[in-house]
DNA sequence: GAATAGATTGTCT
DNA sequence: GACAATCTATTCT
């Protein structure tokens, strides 16, 4: 099954990064590493868009070794550390030179589930199996070595699902981002309604 | 179910 | 030296 999807082409990240958070939601992550084959069904999303959104790494212009990644080419991956023992994974999207990216914040995940069972330590069918930025690349096995990363190649890369479940979509504000004042307010989380893996409960 | 504390490290000021 | 787009275990109710 998973074997015979095919990366989305660079068309889709260079696209506007709401339209491409909110196309997010539905289509299936896959990062093939030399442990085996992981996948998930995206089911939430946030859009960052800066220099202007100040929730972004990226706000106000900056430009470090760390968000290097979000400046450049859509279709690559930027990674980063949170907290000291998190990773988080993004798709950075519209065009380079433009530091807009999309964090992958659920997934639910597709069989085979043992991979990720075994490096998440749950049994299958845990909703906390993927449901959070953190639990999303540590259950796919993404890390600081995947920063940058195409997304166009066979490795690691998003697909559709041929359009078996048209997802209902809702949307609210994102998640932790009370410092960035009036722009923590934007409605730039995307989710699938109803869906168990989404990480903090919506209130619509 | 909600609230809280503690973990832990790369990056930037 | 502060801090971060978080997770987990624990301790409540």
């Amino acid at each position: 099954m998973l074997d015979r999807l095919a990366p989305l082409p660079r068309s889709f990240y260079a696209r506007p990064v709401l339209t491409v958070a909110r196309d997010a939601i539905g289509k299936i992550v896959v990062h093939a590493s030399e442990e085996g084959i992981a996948a998930g069904r995206i089911v939430e999303a946030e859009a960052y868009r800066g220099p202007e959104d100040r929730a972004a790494h990226s706000a106000g212009g900056r430009r470090t070794r760390r968000t290097e990644a979000m400046w450049g080419a859509p279709g690559h991956a930027y990674l980063f550390l949170l907290y000291g023992m998190h990773w988080a994974f993004n798709l950075v999207t519209t065009a380079e030179g433009e530091p807009h990216a999309v964090l992958i914040r659920a997934i639910e995940p597709l069989p085979p589930l043992d991979l990720m069972c075994a490096r998440r330590g749950l049994a299958a069918n845990r909703r906390e199996l993927t449901n959070g930025p953190g639990k999303v690349c540590a259950a796919l096995g993404l890390d600081g070595r995947h920063y940058g990363m195409d997304l166009c190649t066979p490795r690691l890369f998003l697909a559709s699902d041929g359009g078996t479940r048209r997802p209902r979509i809702g949307r609210s504000p994102r998640i932790n981002v009370d410092y960035a004042g009036a722009w923590a307010r934007r409605p730039w989380r995307f989710y699938e309604r109803e869906n168990r893996y989404v990480s903090v409960k919506p209130r619509d």
